[in-house]
DNA sequence: CGATATAGTGCAAACGGTTCCACAGGAGGT
DNA sequence: ACCTCCTGTGGAACCGTTTGCACTATATCG
């Protein structure tokens, strides 16, 4: 049907071996019989059959990702959009092909990579953010498969990872806080199973504690990456009978849906509340009014985490490559937070 | 190294192609021998090399989805998300893999559609709307690979494509403004050379000339799908001495845009400028205020296109299947529109 | 000038499957 | 008892590459 080597071979007069060694560059070709070979394969319009490549050089250029389960929510957060976009830019860049894998159950979503990578259709996996309890990294780990993950595991310190400091990132932001003279902040958490719920929720008591502030239980309030999630936190706060002037929240969306809960009430942000967010994503900065919110680099986490990725497929086996990438993060102030509260009566 | 189904042929006593029969529920394989060899596969973790199995079926189970040009900005936009959602969760489902490529100029992306393809990586390829002129269109048209537009083209009429019926959506659009009193009615366009603009234009203007509207050049201005056109139209408008009291705009990022502008200037929506947009992404609804925006069924876009495709790649040369699949509109009201504009004075 | 290195190329065996064809053995028909 | 058909299985070719090894011709060297 289509064009194959053996056609350019014949055609050129070669051998088929000789036509390969020019697709490779071999440095053995003759300067002659190169640029022949590179005619006739214009002529004939050749195209090296990536499938065959793949069976006998056991490789595929090509990665894929792995969306967290609930995908389907998920999927409308700009957040992924933004990490794949870094994913997709550098491993293009790179000559990677990268396949979107979107699992069902953890069970489905086990079968789905194991078809991938055992089947050898990708040569490695990129996880996006981590329950603490994983089976799909347990797989991977377990199996060998090159594999590297947007967030950390507990579980196996030593795996391949990129991650921000998440500790590190909530600190400063509820630190912003305290430093606009808040001393009642509530944080709204994401899942706890989540390792980047907990890490924040660490930063927000550490500065809590240096401060010498009040952490109260009830001022901690936990829920989905979701919008809905937002407008539940924003009601539990308001009717407290002593309520938080601040809210550190887990994620944009999420502060979105704080936002419009409040504004339904007729509060108003920064006014009667002030709200600093993490990802800052472009939501943040397109609502009113505008949300402060910690950047943690999201394409960069992405481009980095295929540029590791792939540096690791390479090299396999080099134990000498760096283990834990860790992205900055940096405070976008804006409106949402550059009022001083009313102290506290 | 990994398990072959040589290896399982030798373990089970029989031969290479039976246990090959076995995989692929061959009938004429003994219900006892099926199972032995099961075990077996079971027994050493067998997974079959989809590489090898493309390479003599010639056949992939994958498709790859082609980010238009300016991948970089409309990345961000929620509409793409949506879209591949829509494509991977129908593709997953008939057991297809999905991958994501982003162009860069336009040659790279013929380039890396013609790797793709004619390298036999995948079977068939989604274009993500068309420009009037799309040389990726040309090139796959030309070279008889299965793809399917989301969008339509004007140069190949009978190509298989999935779109919604826009200039009817427009039309629809508009009568909804008109029918709130408005006369005065301004439209946002996108790019010139994206049939989907113009098409929206042309039920615009059906629309007013139905209802024996001024048409005026003055307000209709062109702009990207992004924020930063909608927030020039916006001054546009604004500085007019004859100002539209309504806008129908291309997209819910562009009436963000137009929303932010007017937020600044002190204006009020619906009460100054009333806005019916485009696409609906999850951006319409949590805009304060919310805007009006014609639904188009993204997600249904994107799994009708996998699903064509597929079906298309499946039965080859088969004629017989519909070529253009027209998915349903629905406006959706919200408070960008529902006050009747003051009267012309 | 013969030995040896080297550049340039071809042959054939993989890579891990699928599938056409052949074939053995038993059932069924006459 | 013979022919035919069917069921279940094995053998081998093939899919389009890569690559180790062998080989030839020329260049290099002592």
């Amino acid at each position: 049907m289509s064009v194959t080597i053996k056609d350019v071979a014949k055609r050129a007069g070669v051998s088929p071996s000789t036509v390969s060694r020019v697709l490779s560059n071999n440095s053995r070709i003759s300067r002659e019989t190169s640029q022949k070979v590179r005619d006739v394969m214009e002529e004939l319009g050749y195209h090296p059959n990536m499938t065959a490549k793949s069976l006998v050089s056991k490789t595929t250029s090509s990665i894929c990702v792995i969306l967290p389960k609930p995908a389907e929510e998920l999927f409308l957060n700009l957040f992924f959009m933004e990490l794949i976009r870094g994913i997709v830019t550098q491993a293009n860049r790179s000559g990677y092909d990268v396949l979107i894998s979107s699992g069902g159950s953890e069970k489905e979503e086990v079968e789905a990579v194991s078809r991938l990578l055992n089947g050898k259709r990708v040569d490695g996996a990129i996880l996006l953010y981590s329950r603490k309890e994983d089976p799909v990294v347990d797989f991977l780990q377990q199996n060998g498969h090159p594999f590297v993950l947007i967030g950390r595991s507990e579980k196996y310190p030593d795996i391949l990872s990129v991650d921000n400091d998440n500790i590190q990132a909530a600190y400063d932001a509820t630190k912003h806080l305290i430093s606009l003279g808040h001393q009642r902040i509530g944080f709204v958490s994401g899942p706890p199973n989540h390792i980047v719920s907990r890490d924040r929720l660490k930063g927000y008591t550490n500065a809590l504690k240096e401060a010498g502030l009040e952490m109260r239980k009830d001022w901690i309030v936990e829920g989905e990456f979701l919008q809905e999630s937002g407008y539940r936190a924003m009601s539990f706060f308001m009717n407290l009978p002593e309520r938080p002037t601040a809210l550190v929240v887990m994620d944009d969306l999420v502060s979105l849906g704080v936002l419009r809960g409040l504004h339904e009430l007729g509060y108003r942000v920064p006014d009667d509340l002030c709200i600093v967010s993490f990802n800052n994503i472009s939501i943040a900065e397109l609502s009113t009014p505008p949300i402060s919110s910690m950047d943690i680099g999201i394409y960069n986490l992405g481009y980095t985490a295929a540029q590791a990725l792939i540096q690791s497929i390479q090299h396999d086996g080099d134990r000498q490559f760096q283990k834990r990438h860790i992205i900055p993060h940096r405070l976008v102030i804006r409106e949402s937070s550059i009022f001083t509260p009313p102290k506290p009566s």
